[in-house]
DNA sequence: TGGTTATTAAT
DNA sequence: TTAATAACC
């Protein structure tokens, strides 16, 4: 049987800066190159069609690119097992190679029962660091020393030329690839390194000026910020690349405030995945349990209200339709979404935590979930930011540009009612052709009713002496200790 | 990178 | 009377 290495691919969907496809290659063995669709994972509730295109287009690209050199990226859909023990019975298998994962619960089981296969197959199984999230801390002293070495460190691109082909048996793995996933949808944005590249390059060269300035507006932010999200969300960019083309880029500019911002918020990226990583359980429970006493209603009316796009509330329902249909809302209007489901409709966050994690092309766990929590308020260590998204709009579209162009029917509102609809009049319901719960929902509860009682009963809980305990907990492990407060 | 309301300072 | 600031939720 033919020895041969594994490089197993993960959401680290590139050819560049990879060190364990490096270290495959530089291992000597032939490679084989592996990608697995997972059953098990396309159906869980997070993920979407959105995701498995922009997979599908990530491995394109690194198909085209890998003709050159003679070989490809094999494609299974099956659980990964199967595979596995598939390939085992037709090759030697020495090591398998890949990157750290920080993934929802699915995948982490997925990989203990991989370790074992490995195990008792005596196939080594040799993990990368992914970008600068460190596995097994137990706090982040240190931490920020090991992010600068990180983001300070070379660029790890494989010798490709040196790749050797495997002919690869027919092997009966499973199911087909749908055709859907193959099939490119024009309002996504698209997967791969090299459409990734084309947007980093656009953004430092002709978008970032206005970075600052249009950060929090729901439409001009679309084009003011990177938009680089899903490609390192799904690695067709290694996040200290990013990095560096920023800091080279600003030796460029006279004002570097924009590239100071944008690599201020490329320095949290690996935070809170880092905070995911120690803290998994985020993904199913409140980081501080205290707040498991203060209960929220289960309206499943509201809920769909909210989902939908239906809640009466004009920017609220323009985000909510929006990231629907594009996969990708600017971060403020993100924590507005999240603030009125578990502020204003009074919801526990973990049905909207899948819902959003579904919609976004960008679905990171490791910066979903925490900041999912700690925009419902229910980590006990940050304020505690509940949005008026009637102030919202007045600050961040007051044309209601953005509004119109995701909710029709509000065509005919005039621009001093685009804000609060429910505030016409019956006349001028008539005068303009608009009826209010005919065309347009009333709002499905009171703002400032549901702010107050949110309000309060968040701060009242904020002393409650398990939850003051467990900050303790929290702040001694995921902050930086050498910090004062 | 919140919002509301009470208090104080500035006209 | 209003703008700025602090306190509180």
């Amino acid at each position: 049987m033919q020895s041969i290495n594994i490089l197993w691919f993960k959401r680290d969907l590139r050819l560049t800066d990879h060190v364990p496809l490096h270290r495959a290659i530089e291992s000597g063995l032939p490679t084989l190159l592996l990608y697995i669709y997972e059953p098990s994972l396309v159906s869980a509730p997070e993920y979407d069609l959105r995701h498995w295109r922009f997979i599908w287009e990530s491995l394109e690209s690194m198909n085209q690119e890998l003709k050159n050199y003679n070989t490809q990226v094999s494609i299974f859909h099956d659980e990964v097992l199967n595979v596995f023990h598939q390939l085992k019975d037709q090759f030697n298998i020495t090591s398998v190679y890949s990157y750290e994962e920080t993934g929802i619960k699915i995948t982490h089981d997925r990989d203990k029962s991989v370790q074992s296969f490995c195990n008792a197959h005596k196939i080594k199984w040799q993990e990368t660091q992914t970008n600068a999230v460190v596995r097994g801390l137990k706090n982040r002293t240190g931490w920020a020393k090991l992010w600068e070495k990180y983001i300070n460190g070379s660029m790890v691109n494989p010798n490709l030329r040196k790749l050797k082909p495997i002919e690869l048996p027919t092997m009966n793995c499973g199911y087909e690839i749908p055709a859907s996933w193959k099939t490119p949808h024009a309002k996504f944005q698209k997967g791969g390194t090299a459409t990734g590249l084309r947007y980093m390059q656009d953004f430092f060269q002709n978008r970032i000026h206005n970075y600052s300035q249009h950060i929090s507006k729901p439409l001009e932010s679309r084009r003011a910020c990177s938009r680089l999200s899903p490609y390192l969300a799904w690695g067709n960019l290694s996040l200290r690349q990013v990095f560096m083309a920023q800091e080279d880029h600003k030796q460029t500019v006279k004002y570097k405030r924009n590239h100071h911002n944008f690599s201020s918020r490329l320095r949290w990226h690996c935070h809170f995945i880092q905070k995911f990583e120690m803290e998994d359980a985020m993904e199913f429970r409140n980081l501080n349990r205290g707040y498991n006493t203060l209960k929220r209603s289960e309206n499943s009316e509201h809920f769909e209200a909210w989902k939908n796009g239906q809640t009466g509330y004009p920017l609220v329902d323009a985000c909510m339709r929006c990231v629907t249909e594009t996969g990708y809302m600017n971060f403020r209007m993100r924590a507005m979404m999240v603030s009125f489901l578990t502020q204003n409709l009074w919801q526990n966050w973990k049905d909207g935590a899948t819902w959003l994690a579904q919609m976004f092309l960008d679905f990171e766990p490791g910066i979903h979930y925490p900041q999912f929590q700690m925009q419902a308020g229910v980590t006990g260590i940050n304020t505690v930011r509940m949005y008026n998204p009637v102030k919202q709009s007045q600050d961040h579209d007051p044309q209601g540009i953005f509004i119109k162009q995701w909710i029709p029917e509000l065509n005919n509102v005039p621009i001093q009612f685009i804000h609060e609809p429910w505030k016409m009049t019956s006349m001028e319901q008539t005068l303009y052709q608009f009826k209010l719960g005919v065309d347009y929902p009333k709002p499905i509860v009171p703002l400032a009713e549901t702010a107050k009682i949110a309000r309060d009963k968040i701060w009242a809980h904020r002393d409650d002496p398990i939850v003051l305990k467990e900050g303790k907990r929290i702040l001694a492990k995921h902050t930086f200790r050498n910090r004062r407060n």
